[in-house]
RNA sequence: GCCGGCGUAGCUCAGUGGCAGAGCAGCUGUUUUGUAAACAGCAGGUCACGAGUUCAACCCUCGUUGCCGGCUCCA
């Protein structure tokens, strides 16, 4: 059901070059769907500025890095090599690994090949052409063979119109390409480019076929660029939040745990506890009822759910009680529709019934896919089933809207997109296209109805269902999919869900999967990020330290300022330690603690403290009670 | 799972086929301090784990485990 609980990181790098926020294209590169949108040296689909220079450059840039890797290794076999939203890369089956000393060589060959000024000459030939001047290049043989038949460079299907094969040649290395490209090569600048890694990928994206390797680099229009966008990588290191979760002890993993089973400490448990409240509190209010459904699940059950058949591979192995098969529960969906059905008839006039519940899942996810806390294999969801009526979806939906709306706008991600994740063709969708298409209408209209505007995506529905995936852009600009609301009509009824309707007779509901932050510990990841480790006020585990100038003389009054403060609910501590009161600063401000109240002689005297905020701020002596009032304030308005 | 890289003290990192190193953190002592690091001393490591090669392995080889960058996957 839910994806986004474990989906990767999807920063949105198209607007790296953009504007104000920095842009930041930690994971991204690559990633945007690159195999999908951006076929070899074909301008991708649906981007405007496609034929801007520095689309040019970069495509140009990864011939000229194709004719470097040749010139190292003549019996080099060449995939693709597009450009993308930071860069480009290029595909290579080669005799060997590249090493980074292989990258430095490569990008010398590429400086000199760039001041060669070589021209990008464009010819256009017939598939028999094409194939003696690529007879030793497999790769390219096979996309020669695709476009023959029509078919666009992915192997898609064929268009019904003849496709003409260009290629393009700069010094001595001809490519199979439509462009376009820079006049010559001193157009690329020689010092706006950088090697960045060498990455496995499959041939076409299929995990089946031959796995070649990947050179990713970056590519601007100057050198200032560059550096710009390697600035930005460094804030986004910053930032990250396995650096930032061990620094401010949040969470650990460990290898006598395992991989993807993170621990959080007491003030990782804080932040959680806070977050998890917040939503839960926040569904009350919106009518959400909470329920609670365990770890465990007869296999049984995912047989007739048709889990099993889609993901029986990324479940935890089964346990095994003498008929009796068990697994960790993996997503929620078959336990709520358990619990509907053993709850007794239903009566049309309870529905909607709205099942939400904090559960924490067990997902057996390929080791190499796991990464800090955006890809575990413990996770919580912010789960929900609504079970309604057909006639229901719409107001359904709107309701998930609203709360989807205010809990990101709480957490200042109010600037997001809507993505209709739709069925592909192919793949592990249920088949029975009479409830698809009720279901992607219900969609469509609801969000319609609710004024949302989207962009549909095909392929990327779950297996049961077409879904709206809500992208929140981030404080750098990044994008990660968080909320989701999907419109099932298919696993109700594999279930036997019913409910007795004014007409007397059974029906099935339709089931209404729905998340809001996606996962505790995704969800947590980002807040990290977002607020770079300096959480807002509310969510701090810490609030505030206090700061005794002298732990001798000034101990007695802090410890009572934070007894009233504790007594209040508000996470106060002391720094008793021997350290001078800069050092305790200090440690307070690395920290990312939002208040540091400093007492002194003066202080003590006046029932105040000396207020000093995590940016620097000295607010100078207030009075304890005022700034408990002012804490408790701002920690009420979330802000 | 696949390709590549990596794992030295709690953290950040040096290091060599022949005795294991620094800074910070920790502990102890002195200092009792006014808005981002007082001073000194001490302690801290089966060099991820297991096997192999070698007179000798943190270093070379293999396996395991975990992490990182990608690919694939993501209910």
């Amino acid at each position: 059901m839910r994806g986004m609980t474990t989906s990767p990181v999807n920063p949105d790098t198209s607007r790296v070059d953009s504007d104000t926020s920095p842009g930041f294209c930690k994971n991204a590169r690559g990633r945007i769907d690159t195999d999908k949108q951006v076929s070899v040296c074909e301008e991708p689909k649906g981007m405007s500025a496609v034929h801007d220079q520095l689309y040019k450059i970069r495509h140009s840039a990864a011939h000229v890095m194709a004719q470097a890797v040749r010139e190292i290794f003549p019996a080099a076999s060449i995939a693709i090599g597009p450009p993308i939203d930071d860069g480009f890369y290029y595909d290579f089956d080669l005799p060997r690994a590249l090493t980074p000393d292989d990258l430095a060589d490569i990008e010398s060959r590429m400086r000199r090949i760039i001041n060669g000024k070589h021209a990008f000459v464009y010819r256009e030939v017939t598939a028999a052409e094409a194939r003696v001047i690529f007879a030793d290049q497999a790769y390219k043989l096979e996309l020669i063979d695709g476009l023959a038949a029509g078919q666009d460079e992915n192997g898609g299907a064929a268009n019904g119109s003849a496709v003409v094969i260009s290629t393009y040649k700069q010094d001595t290395f001809e490519d199979l390409c439509r462009g376009p490209h820079v006049a010559n090569t001193k157009e690329i600048p020689a010092d706006g480019f950088k090697l960045m890694s060498v990455a496995g990928a499959y041939w076409r994206g299929d995990e089946k076929r031959p796995q070649l390797q990947r050179i990713y680099a970056t590519a601007w229009e100057s050198k200032a660029a560059l550096e710009h966008y390697l600035f930005q990588l460094e804030e986004a290191k910053r930032r990250d939040h396995r650096k930032l979760g061990r620094e401010l002890g949040l969470f650990y993993f460990s290898e006598d745990v395992g991989a993807g089973l993170p621990l959080f400490t007491p003030k990782g448990e804080m932040i959680r506890y806070q977050m998890e409240s917040y939503v839960r509190e926040a569904q009350t209010r919106h009518g959400y009822q909470h329920v609670w459904t365990g770890h465990l699940v007869k296999e049984t059950l995912y047989h007739k759910s048709g889990h099993y058949d889609n993901y029986r591979d990324s479940m935890f192995p089964p346990m095994v009680d003498g008929d009796s098969i068990f697994r960790l529960k993996p997503m929620n969906c078959p336990s709520h529709m358990t619990l509907f059905k053993e709850m007794g008839r239903h009566s049309y006039r309870e529905l909607p019934m709205r099942f939400a519940e904090f559960a924490t899942l067990y997902r057996y996810e390929d080791s190499g896919a796991l990464s800090g806390l955006t890809r575990v294999r413990s996770l919580t969801q912010d789960d929900c089933h609504v079970f309604c009526t057909p006639d229901q979806i719409q107001e359904e939906f709107s309701r998930c809207l609203k709360l989807i709306k205010e809990v990101l706008t709480t957490y200042t991600l109010s600037d997001y997109r809507v993505r209709l994740s739709l069925r592909g063709n192919e793949g592990k969708f249920v088949n029975d296209d009479d409830k698809w298409e009720r279901a992607t209408a219900a969609l469509k209209s609801a969000l319609d109805a609710n004024g949302v505007s989207y962009e549909a995506v095909e392929g990327e529905a779950a297996f049961y269902g077409p879904k709206a995936d809500f992208l929140a852009k981030d404080v750098l600009g990044r994008e990660w999919q968080l909320s989701t609301i999907q419109i099932d009509f298919i696993q109700p009824a594999r279930l036997g869900v019913e409910y007795v309707g004014e007409d007397s007779q059974m029906h099935t509901p339709v089931l209404i999967h729905r998340a809001v932050t996606g996962s505790t510990e995704r969800f947590m990841a980002v807040m990290i990020e977002h607020f770079a480790g300096a959480f807002p006020l509310w969510l701090a585990p810490i609030q505030a330290v206090i700061i005794p100038i002298s732990d001798e003389k000034h101990s007695e009054f802090a410890l009572a300022v934070q007894a009233k403060m504790a007594a209040l609910g508000m996470r106060v501590e002391v720094n008793m330690g021997r350290d001078r009161m800069q050092a305790k600063i200090r440690d307070a401000q690395m920290q990312k603690v939002p208040y540091m109240l400093i007492v002194g002689d003066r202080e003590a005297a006046a029932g105040a403290i000396a207020v000093r905020t995590r940016t620097g701020e000295d607010l100078g002596a207030i009075a304890v009670d005022d700034f408990i009032a002012r804490a408790q304030a701002e920690i009420a308005a979330k802000s």
